[in-house]
DNA sequence: TTTAAATACTACTTGTAGGTGGTAAATAAT
DNA sequence: ATTATTTACCACCTACAAGTAGTATTTAAA
């Protein structure tokens, strides 16, 4: 019962740009700041270019920015990318042939959860994240 | 952002165990009836046993019950007996070096929900879960 | 006492998330 | 042009959940 690291990387880098629109960072420097392992985070970065959720600038002095063109954008989107949204646009356990009328064990506990879970994905975006916290990342 | 399959498989098996108290059990039939790979269950049945939660006859004819001595199974015992209670007692993302100051971006929002999680897991027993469905299995 | 059916236990296999390493290609500074 | 810095890409490694296989041990029925 927890969010993929990857996604919370994902998550942290994207609000970290979110944050400073107009520069490009690197990698390199992200790496240090935001304290996610350097060759992972470039993984990370490339699928969510291949996302749209960023422009990226090759060769030196390049690096990653947000997408100019992305006017928000929300976490269902960012996880949708990263670990797939099945979690919370069908369940927990995700068995396919399951309805309220044949129901796992864990149906009625997890559908009082479900709905708000699946609020928080789909309602909360990079703006909602950044603005509260002084974050050090 | 699922529960361990495994946490489904002890959940299931207690639920059944625990409306079928009384009679003795085998591996063997209860896999068939509950749909859970026949060895897999077995590791199970073992790990579920040495938590405490169910009395063993070994043997032709043996099987498991319930532990006669418990009155109310909580969620969190079984869930704890399996993949841990990290997740609900502390964080989905569990970094230890946070707090309400020093936040991960995830935070807000798990902080939303993570009170509706706990509370399903600290305050529902094997009771509440079995009552309410006709299950298959 | 023998046999069948059950748990107990150990080792192995598979799939996947997370992470590492190396190199090719791009590109700006020099 | 050369060099340094960057992304892009590919192959591999590691840890762990999930599942499989086989055997030893227990025990009641025959
Ligand atoms: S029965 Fe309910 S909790 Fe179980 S897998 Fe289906 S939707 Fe999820
Ligand atoms: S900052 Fe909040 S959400 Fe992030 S790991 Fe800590 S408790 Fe969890």
């Amino acid at each position: 019962m927890r969010f993929q690291k990857t996604t919370e990387y994902a998550l942290r880098v994207m609000v970290f740009l979110w944050n400073h629109q107009g520069e490009l960072y690197s990698v390199n420097r992200m790496h240090k700041i935001l304290n996610i392992p350097y060759k992972y985070l470039g993984r990370v970065m490339h699928t969510l270019t291949g996302a749209g959720f960023l422009e990226v600038q090759q060769g030196k002095m390049g690096g990653y920015q947000i997408n100019a063109q992305k006017s928000q954008i929300y976490l269902y989107e960012i996880i949708g990318a990263i670990e797939g949204l099945d979690s919370y646009e069908r369940c927990v356990l995700g068995f396919p042939e399951c309805s309220d009328e044949n129901p796992c064990t864990l149906h009625k506990i997890w559908s009082n959860q479900q709905p708000g879970l699946k609020d928080m994905v789909y309602n909360v975006c990079l703006n909602d994240l950044g603005a509260e916290y002084n974050l050090k990342y």
